[in-house]
RNA sequence: CGGGGCGUAGCGCAGCCUGGUAGCGCAAUUGCUUUGGGAGCAAUAGGUCGGAGGUUCAAAUCCUCUCGCCCCGACCA
């Protein structure tokens, strides 16, 4: 992508509505732009980090064998009736009628329209285990929406639901999510802690949620500080012993925490804030009862379903990871969530050669299978510098006529600052290895 | 929902107290000069001052109402 057509409006000032570094960052970075409290666009910059993210969920999920479908925004408020949550959900729940007067909502969640699906297919013990998830737009009238995409209204979030027949299924289930949420944090660059946590209103009685740590986080963890000691790669490769692992280590959610009853010495105990990004459920017949979700067993009986349901937050996770992955210049994006893999920067756009090497690189990065975004404008060096900073590729690739003549570009490494000189050749082989 | 703050050009702000027909920086456009870390000079364009009503000869400015946004608290992926 060229620079010079691509729709990226950033903002040399700080927007004063922003409190917190992130939404600063995404405002700046022309990632998105508010439409009213706690509602967004997500222009293209943006887009592109919500797709990244949105599909490293995805393949963790169809690895972990949950099924992709997609419900509605728009639900009918007689299945929340029928669960009794359409007047216990209060005033978060936005409320619409339509032109007969039928009573709609924009779903903050799914698991009434899920249980609607399945009771009304699955009949016998033998279609289980399932799980079904969607990464879908949810809605929650929140009283205060802040943080910029952190706590909007708006917001898109990938929801799994799990069916067993019986309790050991479901947990089953359970840790298989648990697996995949590990897996899921950690292919995104970052150290995601699982902690106990209350259920809440949801109901059930086995909960984790995932906390991103971050001083800027709105919840507090405590958590035994042998889990620093696990790497991103052990936890990218996660599996059920690992989990069996971390479980054994103490670590609760705010709420969960008794600074008098805990097992872990005081030294060795981690107290950290957060951000939730994950939230993890069994709830067994919580939903299934009311609504009558059962599948005959081996005997012919008629049971409810063990349910769980596990949720990722998509959008809240563009910002969490600027959060704790930026730098006073701009974000410093992780490899496997960057819009675009490598900056391409031409300093001297109207010099003949730096063009021609520039346009050669261009294409000869793409044809290697890199997302470039070449900036072929004829701004000053600076102002390219700085852009390119903001935005926080995790590469950049300078061309000048110092280089040129010597036939080397530079390439430096965003997180680091690191800088080298290489051949247009070398600095492909250097980049494409990330 | 309680408490506080703010709405003036794309962004950041001044002007308001003490009414007199709107300004600054950045961004934008044009030209020239510049060019290895957010350039210089010159020119241009852009605002019914959030909206409605009122007071007044006259309202961005004073009064009333209203809408929106932000912050603190309680609540939440």
């Amino acid at each position: 992508m060229r620079r010079s057509s691509f729709f990226l409006p950033t903002l040399r000032e700080n927007p004063t509505e922003a409190q917190i570094v992130s939404h600063t960052l995404m405002l700046r970075a022309g990632m998105i732009r508010q439409s009213s409290a706690g509602i967004y666009s997500w222009l293209p910059m943006g887009h592109r980090v919500l797709k990244k993210i949105e599909q490293i969920v995805r393949e963790e999920q169809d690895r972990a064998g949950a099924q992709e479908l997609l419900m509605p925004t728009i639900q009918p408020g007689e299945l929340w009736r029928e669960s009794g949550r359409y007047d216990d959900y209060g005033k978060e729940m936005l409320r619409i009628v339509d032109r007969h007067d039928r009573e709609l909502l924009y779903g903050p969640t799914n698991e009434e329209m899920i249980t609607e699906i399945f009771r009304g297919s699955v009949r016998s013990y033998k279609d289980l285990p399932l799980n079904l998830y969607h990464i879908q737009w949810k809605f929650r009238d929140e009283i205060r929406p802040r943080f910029g995409v952190m706590r909007g209204r708006e917001f898109l979030m990938k929801d799994a639901y799990s069916f067993d027949l019986d309790k050991d299924g479901a947990r089953k289930s359970y840790l298989d999510m648990f697996v995949a949420y590990l897996r899921t944090f950690a292919r995104m660059g970052v150290r995601a802690v699982p902690v106990r946590a209350d259920s809440g209103a949801i109901g059930g009685d086995m909960s984790h949620e995932f906390h991103i740590l971050a001083d800027t986080g709105e919840s507090e963890v405590y958590y035994d500080a042998a889990f620093d000691g696990y790497s991103l790669e052990q936890m990218a490769n996660a599996d059920l012993a690992l989990v069996e692992e971390l479980e054994g280590l103490y670590a609760a959610a705010d709420e969960k925490h008794d600074p008098d009853n805990c097992p872990v010495e005081s030294d060795q105990l981690q107290h950290r804030k957060g951000i939730e990004v994950g939230q993890i459920f069994y709830f067994g017949t919580y939903y299934s009862d009311p609504l009558a979700a059962t599948v005959a067993n081996q005997d012919g009986e008629s049971v409810p379903v063990e349910m769980g349901s596990y949720g990722i937050g998509v959008s809240r996770l563009v910002g969490g990871l600027i959060e704790v992955s930026h730098d006073d210049k701009g974000i410093i994006w992780p490899d496997p969530v960057a819009p675009f893999n490598v900056a391409l920067i031409n300093i001297r756009p109207a010099d003949d050669k730096c063009a021609a090497a520039a346009d050669d690189l261009y294409i000869q990065l793409q044809n290697a299978g890199l997302d470039v975004l070449y900036d072929d404008r004829e701004e000053r060096p600076g102002v390219k510098f700085a852009e390119a900073d903001l935005i926080g590729l995790p590469w950049q690739i300078i061309i000048g006529p110092r280089g040129v003549e010597n036939g080397v570009v530079e390439v430096k490494r965003r997180a680091t600052g690191e800088t080298e000189e290489l051949t247009p050749d070398a600095a492909l082989n250097k980049v494409s290895a990330t």
